[in-house]
DNA sequence: TATTAGCACTCTATACGCTAGAGTGCTAAT
DNA sequence: ATTAGCACTCTAGCGTATAGAGTGCTAATA
């Protein structure tokens, strides 16, 4: 990373400033008229030249003004942008919509979808709770008919498995309600080895094929994204100018829609265990192709070593980074708070 | 609706076919060509300017070729469209991947909607089967964390709810289960009027406060999407030539991100208590101006009475109807098949 | 009477040339 | 080190010309 003077810094700051608000790229006269610089056009050229010599600006054509490379855009993020945060009304406009969501954790995370992809005008994705290391807490086994039964599975950590599950020969209510309470009080707490462990315990099939299902859906539970993903603002980033070129707005929605390019993108960033706060990832970072002309502003929730989920935003690499960043932010910390049990007493009370 | 003659039929049949294979209007000397017909182009000319006359066809300027109109989609739909079936490799192919997914009710929905996308191309949505009457299950109350309390709700037909509750005071686990099977015994199969009319035998704060959250929740429940929206293909839309005009795709997937739209959307036609089948919207109908130039083949899933849910997909208005019916009647019974298996027995009745 | 060949007509898409204007890089003066 | 001046470059926009596809109408035909 090359060293820049102070002047060439402030230029490439206002020239990001200028093209993230204007969609124009930006030229000599015009930034030192908006800005009232105290020094002249040919100058800003020079330093806009070694800039664009550094790789931090470019040119779309010989005589055009100049946009921000994705090396601009990386460089204006890690030193250049100051920490904005959000107005305090924001907050608490969105605080409070938190509070009428009462206590239900779905719509919490649609919330926090619907917040991110409005506050930041781009496309937003939360992924449920997740537990880092599946433990059982508790399961239910409920009679529908005849053979049939629901198996409700709950984790440590508040995730909730469903599974209809057909048995060989009827079972009664009691019988299976015997069996959950069986597992109840001896597999409380324990994990997949645990289970496994104690799995000869089991003094009947009906427990045995319980405890083994238990098992590959707890395994299964490993996964990174094995839970819920909400999204929200898909159709805002068909309104930003540069997703008007034919397939950069396909391509990225499809790497969003795609859970196994989101596990590939999340697990490589967020969720890492050795990782925290906010990434910003500008241009597909030469790993996904995909993401092209687009920016990704991710962070993680939740209790790290307990249970984390991410949420994040994608939109174009022309993107006001400060406001998004602080948005991200602000929401993953909500959402901690919320579903930690970390919530201040006084914030929940104010029945306003 | 005008009366056409079997020549007519024929040629608005054969335009229908030809501009959803090729995207560009169709004249008469191609029609003639490429379908070999015995009488010549000047003819077709002739019949082609009575079905513009008629409404069923039109030009984009004076001198192209002709266009269906959505008035031409609709007779073909309705009155000249043959009912296709998917090829059974295919319905095999289908229904190997929804045995994979073995129990759970969550990636069945998925895949429903993953499948639906991929046969269609098209924008797909799966709703979450949702109970027409609420009535409680089962409920499941499980300390976490200090006050903090996670409840289960399990209602009659296997929708689950989740609620983090805070209590004004710690409540054991012990306590908590009492009351959990206080309720189960008490409430079970009961809907919101029964549990209201039985809350004063509630004894205690804890055991009210409770049955109060149950209610509100069950109350909730009758909103058509109170539960989970699978979707799926979003980015499939941005490939379609009519979408790269300028805010159609934008309105198109702003309609189909928003639960109030969708809401209005499917409680006025699939949902509605007196209509079943699938349902075909072209081009907005005059109702949804967010869809114009675009069509929605929608239907319902589940038990009519008991537990229901819906599903569809959304394409541009040029679109290969028959392929794309038969794909959502297909997963519709498909799942409904499957998740029948989660219903009271009473009103499932085994097909096949 | 229904059909069709022939033809004049219309409209679009494409290419080409031209011009105005914005912005540059370089050079020489400060 | 900075800047005024200037020649240069490239694009966006506009008008004109042209090829070609497809039409509607008229008159001839079976």
């Amino acid at each position: 990373m090359t060293d820049l003077s102070e002047r060439q810094k402030l230029i490439l700051a206002l020239v990001i400033r200028e093209y993230v608000d204007q969609v124009n790229p930006v030229g000599s006269k015009l930034l030192v008229e908006n800005y009232a610089l105290n020094f002249s056009p040919a100058t800003v050229r020079n330093e806009m030249a070694y800039l664009t010599e550094a790789g931090y600006l470019q040119q779309p054509h010989t005589s055009a003004g100049r946009i921000p490379t994705e090396e601009g855009y990386r460089y204006f993020v890690s030193q250049l942008m100051g920490r904005a945060s959000l107005p305090s009304e924001t907050r608490h406009t969105i605080q409070h919509q938190f509070y009428q969501a009462r206590t239900d954790i779905d719509q919490w995370m649609r919330l926090a979808a619907s917040v991110l992809a409005r506050q930041s005008s781009g496309a937003s994705l939360v992924t449920s709770l997740h537990p880092e290391h599946a433990r059982l807490k508790h399961i239910e086994l409920i009679s529908t008919r005849g053979s049939q039964v629901l198996m409700v599975l709950v984790l440590e950590g508040g995730e909730i498995r469903q599974q209809m599950l057909k048995l060989g020969e009827p079972v009664s209510q009691g019988q299976l309600s015997t069996t959950a309470a069986w597992i109840n009080n001896l597999f409380e707490q324990k994990d997949v080895s645990d289970i496994s462990a104690l799995m000869s315990r089991a003094d009947d099939d009906l427990k045995r094929d319980i405890l083994q299902l238990t098992i590959d859906e707890m395994q299964r539970s490993d996964d990174v994204l094995a839970g819920n993903i909400y999204r929200d603002g898909l159709a805002n980033v068909l309104a930003e100018p540069e997703f008007s070129a034919p397939g950069v707005a396909h391509r990225a929605l499809r790497f969003w829609e795609e859970r196994s390019q989101l596990e590939d993108l999340l697990s490589q960033t967020v969720l890492s265990p050795d990782t925290s706060g906010i990434h910003v990832l500008i241009g597909g970072e030469g790993t996904w192709e995909d993401l092209s002309d687009c920016a990704v502003v991710l962070s993680r929730y939740g209790i790290p070593g307990v249970a984390t989920g991410a949420l994040g935003v994608l939109g174009p690499t022309r993107m006001p980074y400060a406001q998004t960043i602080s948005t991200v932010q602000f929401v993953a910390n909500l959402l901690s708070d919320l579903v930690g049990d970390t919530l201040p007493d006084e914030r929940y009370d104010e029945t306003q």
